[in-house]
DNA sequence: CTGTTAGCGCCTTCAA
DNA sequence: TTGAAGGCGCTAACAG
């Protein structure tokens, strides 16, 4: 059942029903009435592959992620996908797991596809990617991974800003030994989060003796094994700093394994907020990186440029604000109880 | 850039494009590879929109969940996507956050974008939109909700066994006071799970005013709840059983904030068996629902309607193996250290 | 084995 | 305001 089997039974031609459609008002209010009346007899709607064609556009974006099963993600997926439907777009989800391999077939899927518009939320990208999106004139919003350009934009997240509250947080209990988990080398984000837990400590007066630094791969696992380096070495930290919340996680478990408390002998602090922070035993002391401003940034910074111009930023906007504050995503700690005092023994 | 241009730079025709990549061996080795050689230099592959409007196959699958957030599902849309690329098909991902409004809508999205099969994991469903997916001749399969037919199959879970196992084991270790908390009364795999675990408490003698009932759900918070519920109760249970794992996360934290220990006191399963199970404090007792499994078997079930024979089937298995059990996904108690003997006091 | 031809369902000029 | 006609990029007959 197809346009032409509205036009025919509305007595109308398909270039009607098309109208009547798209373009409200163009039509008269009589006829449109007998199409609408036809159309939802037959229940009919129109085939988006047949639209796309002819129209050049698809109303799909994709979206690619480092790993689904990161709650993070999902919790950034949906509030992406509720801008992108209320907006009339689809959504092509696609996880990574870190493997090149993967991401490349993904790219090419989603290119196959036409997607209007790629967000990059997974802080590593080859290049030859970028290079192969870019000649397909699709925009692409990344995260964090550097240089905008032409159909490119880059949400930066301000971690020192959280961070800074995170370290400020740990001096003012008391702790002088202070250890930081870090995520995949490899990773850009996990790069950033790191340079600026260094930075802070640093800036804290945190000394190099006075701190230690050991490497994860932000998932759970990672942070346990982490963890257990940390209680390993002559000299235990009494706060930890993790470059994610799973990684904080993992770290929870192996102190708590090792027979020690928190925060009673180890305060631990994590990253990202996800909403299980708040149900870990004890309960998580994390900065927070909103998914919901992150989501709404990268939207709108696609959708900005697939209309080639500014309108969608002013459209999300009611007053004017700086590029920065549009493509920047702030940071901020959140504590709970897995941070207190350090104890003097 | 398009099949013309490929055509013309191999002085052939665009049929002959088209032969080359979708039905090798229909082909001169020749020609073939003066095709091949112009496609990798131009960079091209076939416009899909345009594919699938003169097939009549989008080669697109839709996936509905309940909940993106609960990470059973991340776990069970992984997998299933998996499947999807590795048989050429896209997938569309929905969660409906069990609002009606929301499930027309993806519904009716997903119909728009032509997918040639739904896989409906919300156990819940308006017949109103199954009657609209049949209509267009879209093969369905769903979980746990009941009847199948033309173009429709349902997953079905085998509760009993692991829910059978987990009673066993409570009662093993001596419990004989033992509460459930149940999801939410209108999803029918929470009434399918509390029927089964009801069923099992029967058989396994606990009676009717040994056990108690309340209802959570199947969120943390639910869980949380539902068991403050439980403990302010005259006679406390000393064993809870739980719909999900994020129940039973919920119940272990209202534990604990009671002062109470895990297994100590209360000993607690869950089920499900997300990954996160083995990470709560103590590791949680729950029942397995293999994801993979279930993914698998609702990809094969939908693939053989699409294929319109057993062939996709009989493909998935060397040997030949009855509807049931292909239909059927069993569970499994995993024991941690979240249940323990009932202690005398 | 290869080319020619005719649409797939829709939107969009261009005329009327 | 409405209709006729062309074409989006591709595949699937049908010839040759």
């Amino acid at each position: 059942m197809d346009i032409r089997e509205v036009a025919k039974r509305a007595k109308v031609s398909t270039a009607t029903v098309s109208r009547t459609i798209n373009k409200p008002g163009s039509v008269t209010a009589k006829t449109a009435e007998r199409v609408w009346k036809v159309i939802h007899e037959l229940r009919y709607f129109p085939n988006t592959h047949a639209r796309s064609l002819v129209s050049g556009r698809s109303r799909i974006l994709g979206i690619l992620v480092s790993d689904v099963t990161n709650p993070f993600f999902p919790e950034l997926i949906q509030g992406f996908d509720d801008l992108a439907m209320e907006h009339g777009y689809e959504l092509l989800i696609n996880s990574t797991r870190y493997d090149p391999v993967r991401m490349a077939l993904a790219v090419k899927r989603m290119l196959e596809r036409t997607v209007e518009g790629i967000a990059i939320m997974t802080s590593e990208m080859d290049p030859l990617l970028t290079e192969q999106i870019a000649l397909r004139h699709v925009p692409m919003t990344f995260l964090d991974v550097g240089q905008e350009g032409e159909g490119v934009s880059n949400i930066i997240v301000d971690y020192e800003r959280g961070v800074g509250e995170a370290v400020a947080h740990l001096l003012d209990l008391g702790h002088t030994k202070v250890a930081f988990i870090g995520g995949p080398l490899t990773l850009k984000s996990a790069m950033l989060r790191r340079m600026a837990f260094l930075h802070c400590l640093h800036a804290g007066g945190i000394i190099e003796d006075q701190r230690q630094v050991v490497t994860g791969d932000h998932t759970i696992d990672g942070g346990f094994q982490a963890m257990q380096e940390l209680l390993a070495c002559p000299v235990r930290p009494t706060a930890v700093l993790c470059s994610n919340d799973l990684t904080a996680m993992g770290a929870l478990r192996a102190v708590r394994r090792a027979g020690l408390r928190v925060p009673g002998e180890i305060s631990i602090i994590g990253f990202d907020d996800i909403h299980l922070a708040e149900f870990t035993e004890p309960p998580l002391t994390t900065v927070r990186l909103s998914r919901e401003e992150l989501a709404r940034k990268a939207f709108y910074a696609l959708l900005g440029h697939i209309q080639g111009t500014s309108e969608s930023i002013q459209a999300s906007q009611t007053e004017s604000v700086s590029h920065d504050e549009l493509r920047t995503v702030t940071t901020k700690l959140v504590v709970r109880e897995s941070t207190g005092p350090m104890r003097l023994s």
